[in-house]
DNA sequence: CGCGCATGAGTAGCATGTTACCTGTCGGGC
DNA sequence: GCCCGACAGGTAACATGCTACTCATGCGCG
């Protein structure tokens, strides 16, 4: 059965897809009550997953008010991807410089899904092997915490405007993104793979950023200098 | 009161302490009871403290077992140091290259708060000067949630073995390392500022696991290497 | 007609009851 | 003496009861 696994984690769950479809709308107030009901259970792991979404800064937490959803601010965008820009991008480096046939066959692997996925239109397996391969990279580091803590990351700005934009071209434009990445790195050139995963990864962000405005372009570019300013990492 | 703030919050704090104290021994077992009747309140606010704990990998939850305290490993200790070094670093090149009257004076004030600390061998002042030296020197990228995770890394080894040997010895050492970081800021050398903070980082890293496994030289040198193993992230 | 205050609905937080399940233990069969 | 299975204690997870608090609504008073 589903409940096979806690109750709290499968709301969790849920709750993201919720806000993140757009089903929370954002802004909006909802209680722990009303939750237990939509997801027939009862308050308890309800609770349990709103205060872990709390944590992550999905959702606040106004106390006899009730739950409020955070919506995707510009802001908070720049915050997920700067972080995500200091820890892949060094994970790029140290994956071209600690090479294996293992990783490289991975790697290939999932490039491959990727290209299948782009040709069938099939959004879904595209985010899927695009996380794959993002994961294995940062695997290389052999450090867990990182691994999950960017995973936590990626969740925040899941799919969102992408997914709903699914517009082929844009698609097939992430997608051709992470050729570089990947031939960097099966190269051994790490600072190649830092740049090009940079690259990558400020291309994401200023997507998610215009997508968020409505698409001005002043706000992308905004964006893309608010991003390129980091201090980005490279291998010395 | 003290029952101004949530009660939840409030056992996290209390549960996080006895763990790095040392009065919850490290992989015992313990229930959500019995530390309910420890703290004096219900099991409800204990069971969502201990959750939020498992999330950061201090306990884990072994069901209908118990709460199972996760001693700091040496490779946990290398997981922390090696985020920390990944975004601390890039933080002190970015500080360097946005330099303002008020940082510095910031900076140096706390660098004199730790050498009175110092004098005074008040370990408890020192850490919270060092403390807040590093949540500076991370502020100038203004990202609130790149400012919370590495504090919640730190607290994760905070002190620890730093402040069970309270060597005036060592705390000097450790303190002194912050002078390099600070100095380089000030002259805008990012750098210098980056190189400084990786070897702060790796020093301090290195001193837990060496105070972890016991003091063998043997495992500090692995600890070291593994460490400064790390793409270290300088200024482009 | 406008303003303040009582009031009630609704909420998060905390306490406690309930359930299913894991595990060590003890006693009987061999 | 040794193994195995029923049993009981203890547990996390979940459900529900309770309380103090917030805030919008509307009614009465000026």
């Amino acid at each position: 059965m589903t409940d096979a696994v806690k109750l709290s984690d499968f709301v969790l769950k849920e709750l993201r897809s919720a806000i993140l479809n757009g089903e929370l709308e954002e802004g909006s107030l909802h209680s722990i009550y009303q939750l237990a009901d939509r997801f027939e259970v009862s308050r308890t792991p309800v609770r349990e997953a709103v205060l872990r979404l709390a944590d992550t800064g999905m959702v606040t937490i106004e106390k006899n008010r009730g739950i409020r959803v955070q919506g995707q601010s510009a802001d908070e965008i720049r915050r997920v991807f700067e972080m995500r820009l200091l820890l892949e991008v060094p994970a790029s480096s140290h994956a071209a410089l600690h090479l294996s046939d293992q990783l490289v066959e991975k790697l290939d692997g999932y490039l491959a899904l990727m290209s299948e996925a782009i040709v069938r239109n099939d959004s879904d397996a595209f985010f899927r092997s695009d996380y794959a391969l993002h994961d294995r990279i940062l695997a290389t580091l052999e450090n867990s915490r990182l691994n999950e803590y960017v995973r936590s990351l990626r969740d925040i700005t899941q799919n969102m405007g992408v997914l709903t934009t699914q517009h082929s071209r844009t698609l097939r434009a992430v997608g051709l993104e992470h050729e570089p990445v990947v031939n960097a790195i099966k190269a051994g050139d790490a600072p190649a793979a830092a740049a090009a995963m940079a690259d990558h990864l400020v291309e994401t962000g200023s997507l998610l950023l215009a997508q968020l405005g409505g698409g001005g372009p002043a706000s992308s570019g905004w964006a893309s200098n608010a991003l390129r300013q980091l201090p980005l990492p490279t291998q010395r």
